[in-house]
DNA sequence: ATTATTTACGCAAACGATGTCGGGATTTTT
DNA sequence: AAAAATCCCGACATCGTTTGCGTAAATAAT
């Protein structure tokens, strides 16, 4: 069953006009007079007229749309921009068209290819965490479709870019442990091709070194789906806890891997802030309702969607190429709660 | 800026072709001999052409891509079930383009029509709290655009529908909380207009007539914008509070309504599940974590999902009108924690 | 050698909306 | 009264793709 909607030669017919006097009718044009156009526009209400955007964006070569590749929606702080971009995009007349790679790197090429031709004037991109080959979005990106890429950015691309500062996140967050008594502190990531895990992982380095607290190659672990499944972060939190280091404080860079070592502790009894400090990237709405209530690194999701749109449109809008590129850099808020906080349980 | 992409013109001109050629040629039509199709097929490839899905979808009056319209995407109810419309979509060969009311009636109404305007081949739709006027949707589904409700669904609407055992669903978390030596219970709803809420309210008094425990006017509320924010629940909370009625456990019918009734609670300091004990309805991955570990109904949304979108593409893709039409009922899971057990903490 | 058939391609219409051009009818100007 | 201007409106092309139809050339059948 087919869905018929009413077009403008079918008002043409019914009122004995042309197709360009309805058009124009309808657009308020001078060259009409008032009583054609009360006649059109009364019967184009009546019938519940609205233009199809598809043969308009066949003719204007736009699409009024705008691409959101992210990796998971269900995940909160993708959620978050994704609010932040329909934010802005609902003001400027743009719709939104939303996909998710699931973190597979197949999924994002075929995602970005059907968003590329042309159903969509602009994308608005975090890689997965498997992608390493950029050729696909390259070569998007050389041939003038706009993109913003957003969180997970790619160094390489020529584009504006939204993130956080992510190396002062993980430092202070390290920071933070380091100066509530935690010296054996491992850092798990999320994959290690990840432009965060990179900037993450070297602020934890930092610090680590800067407190001269010791960091090995078995101090830093990846997820490499981000911690989707909860069994990948469980195989890390196995190793960590056999091994003969004494770890006693986690920095957990990606908010999936987060939840998921709560959810492992809480599982395997391990006392957290007592036994274990445990601070990690996420954009929960209720860290602080867990048990115990998680510190955390906040990003600032909803502005970040709200800045990468608007980049994006401006880009989209703009008479001739942009060769400027901009690097939004917002901070993450630091939020301690008890799960990093030995020190004052023990007073 | 904008982006041009390589079409069926552009081949034909540099192969000295015809279009019909070209685009038989691509089609493997067997009207074009082999070495024009490997002439052809090559150059494409070579310049990695994508056939332009705006021009096929205004000749094929469809868009291979369906429409769903939840009132929030940040609710993890929501992103599940997207999810598992997705996974049938994709599997179908339907891209979805996902639109949020955020609870809004005059968002709602224009993203339909958004949708409606031939953007899209079947719509997927829960209602957003404050829709009372279903005149749009009644409109669409008349002029024969497929629809398929779930979770929140309007009964006058003849189409397909996917919901959970509600009334059985509430009626069992009742009696749960009764069982539990909870009796002075009370119920709080998302927005009175909602399906949802009406079959969850009468789930509740059905099974508080069963056991014989009073209610009154002043045992039911409602949260018209479905406890979006935090301050609809707060005031809620302290009408309950502060009322005569010793209120000893509450069950709550939606998402956001519990976890903000959580958050009240962990504010004001109102132990549970020994001063108050709750049930929710909640499908947050995180609930076993939340403290107290939360008791919760949880609902399938992943198959809701998965179910609905299969019911929507066999609208689409059925040769005749679809005139009978069905109506889903999956159960809800009952999950019992901390929260709402006062016995057990009691021995 | 003539006719019939196949092969391989081009032309043009169609989808819905818009913009350019042109022209008939009415009104205004001289 | 003739010329000019104005007012309304229709024909046509266009966007990218598919498809029915037509046809020239090549091949096959007679």
């Amino acid at each position: 069953m087919k869905f018929e909607a009413i077009t403008i030669k079918d008002i043409a017919k019914v009122l004995g006009l042309s197709t360009s006097t309805v058009s124009r009718a309808l657009r308020d044009s001078y060259e009409i007079s008032p009583e054609t156009k009360t006649k059109v526009l009364e019967y184009a209400r009546e019938m519940n007229y609205r233009p199809n955007p598809i043969a308009l964006s066949l003719k204007e070569k736009r699409s009024s749309s705008i691409g959101v590749l992210v990796s998971e929606i269900a995940n909160s702080f993708f959620s978050q921009a994704i609010n932040g971009i329909e934010s802005v995009a609902q003001q400027k007349g743009y719709n939104v068209v939303i996909a998710q790679s699931k973190e597979d790197y197949n999924r994002e090429v075929s995602a970005l290819q059907y968003l590329a031709s042309r159903s969509v004037d602009g994308i608005l991109l975090s890689v997965s965490s498997e992608t390493s080959n950029f050729s696909t979005i390259e070569d998007l990106n050389n041939r003038g479709m706009p993109i913003v890429c957003f969180d997970r950015v790619i160094d390489s691309l020529e584009t504006h870019k939204v993130i956080v500062d992510n190396f002062m996140a993980s430092y202070n967050a390290t920071i933070h442990l380091i100066k509530n008594g935690y010296k054996n502190i491992i850092c798990i990531a999320n994959a290690s091709l990840l432009s965060i895990s990179r900037d993450r992982v070297e602020g934890y380095k930092k610090a680590m070194n800067e407190k001269k607290l010791p960091i090995s190659e078995s101090s830093i672990y990846y997820c490499p789906h981000g911690g989707l499944n909860y069994e990948e972060v469980e195989q890390v939190m196995q190793k960590i806890m056999k091994s003969k280091a004494k770890t006693d404080a986690i920095i957990a860079c990606s908010d999936k891997v987060t939840t998921n070592i709560l959810r492992y502790c809480n599982l395997k009894k391990i006392i957290i802030p007592e036994k274990l400090g445990l601070i990690g990237f996420s954009n929960l709405d209720f860290t602080e309702l867990l048990s115990p209530s998680l510190s955390v690194v906040r990003q600032p999701a909803y502005e970040m969607g709200k800045k990468a749109a608007e980049l994006l449109i401006s880009m989209i809008e703009s008479k001739r190429p942009v060769l400027d590129f901009e690097t939004v850099i917002l901070p993450a808020e630091i939020i301690q709660r008890t799960s990093s906080t030995k020190k004052i349980k023990l007073i």
